[in-house]
DNA sequence: GACCAAATATGGTCAGACCATACACCTTTC
DNA sequence: GAAAGGTGTATGGTCTGACCATATTTGGTC
């Protein structure tokens, strides 16, 4: 096994030993290769490996004091995801594609605050012009939502189905005439999720896509 | 932009410039490095994410001839990997991706009879002699299950996926030690499509999935 | 022609260095 | 006393150069 391979187990372990969350920051890196008696390129190739799964965030020049890496979405499933990515064991994807999975991901973030990308398009669909502006900035929102729940691998599938959708986005747009009752859907959503209510969200999202969708069966979808 | 990320880009756009396709191989780390200008530390960063993207796969030891990487998996999927990886922006798929909606559709379609490609990939898997000749047919299997759900949007996506994660089916495989049981269950599936009975065939796909991948969630997967 | 051993370039890892950045702290100013 | 501004400092990002174990190639041997 490779050495930047321990280091992610070793990280992961930690995580769960911590009990970290989001926000909370991991060791700096040369702390981090101190520790593990590995060299800072390996660190650095682990987190490397963790940020494109999404688990953590790094930024340059955070001063003298502690912290190095933000954790991003810690929850449980961060060994599948490894596992998953890496090839180590096994994984099955139908488990990274239950939207299911998300809505738990979602909820457990634990987000409590609107992402700022998010309240802009709740503004720039109340002034858009026409059904494809409109989805346009539709789908902006959604992305800001998802990208709340934090797992970018999961979002980049879901993502490249969305835009393959987007002229169906436009004609549920035109059947149904006016988008104020969508843009209440959205604003009940964004409350939600300004307040950091997981269940509440989850309920305005189903509501919403019951909505836009009429035709749907009753299945819990998300987003 | 950090430097890995740029390597990251301009080892895509060599891809695509160049039409590598799976099996090909990418210059070695140090000629690599040497050709974009960068130091051999960025190049591996940059191998590290595409890795955990399942787009190449680094093996040690290779002599004094050329190649280094391998490229694993090209398809047009890469650039948007890529780039929502990176932190560009993010989507969700809506009700298209859950899964539980695929068995209602496959239900629904009162399918009656099994797709010729599922017929041949059963009998292609009794004759493969490597987990991984085992494994491109049991895909084809499953491709042609989920195609017979009638949804080619979905089927696409979940295909990608699958291709993704070739290595860990055929880890699985090789786990087992066999395929007897896996090919009991292929049968099961088959002949539950044959006979149009839906809830027998989404119950065979269960069973199957929870042999193959037994720390699996007991959520309702699909293959 | 088959087999074995040395040569060689590779990926993996390490140690040490430099840079630009952003935070914490301290000084200055009002 | 509070606000504003300057400075020190540890951080992430990058680079250089080195060593190791490994797998492929090569070339010699039988």
């Amino acid at each position: 096994m490779r050495t930047f391979e321990t280091v992610l187990a070793q990280i992961e372990q930690r995580i769960a030993a911590d009990g970290l969350t989001v926000g909370d920051r991991l060791p700096g890196e040369r702390q981090l290769a101190e520790q593990l008696r590995v060299s800072r390129s390996s660190v650095r190739e682990a987190l490397r490996v963790l940020e494109t799964l999404g688990v953590v965030s790094s930024q340059v020049g955070r001063g003298p004091d502690a912290g190095a890496v933000l954790i991003s979405r810690p929850d449980g499933t961060l060994a599948d995801l490894l596992r998953l990515n890496l090839g180590l064991t096994t994984m099955s994807a139908r488990e990274v594609l239950d939207t299911r999975l998300m809505i738990e991901r979602w909820s457990a973030a634990r987000v409590t605050w609107a992402p700022p990308a998010m309240t802009e398009a709740l503004a720039a669909m109340d002034l858009a012009a026409s059904p494809e502006e409109f989805v346009t900035h539709d789908i902006a929102f959604h992305v800001a939502l998802t990208d709340a729940a934090g797992n970018r691998l999961l979002s980049a599938v879901l993502r490249a189905l969305r835009d393959a959708l987007v002229s169906n986005a436009v004609e549920a747009v035109r059947r149904l005439g006016h988008t104020d009752d969508l843009q209440a859907d959205h604003r009940r959503i964004h409350t939600a999720v300004e307040a950091g209510d997981g269940e509440e969200a989850v309920e305005a999202v189903t509501a919403h896509l019951a909505r836009a969708y009429p035709g749907l069966s009753p299945i819990q979808n998300v987003f």
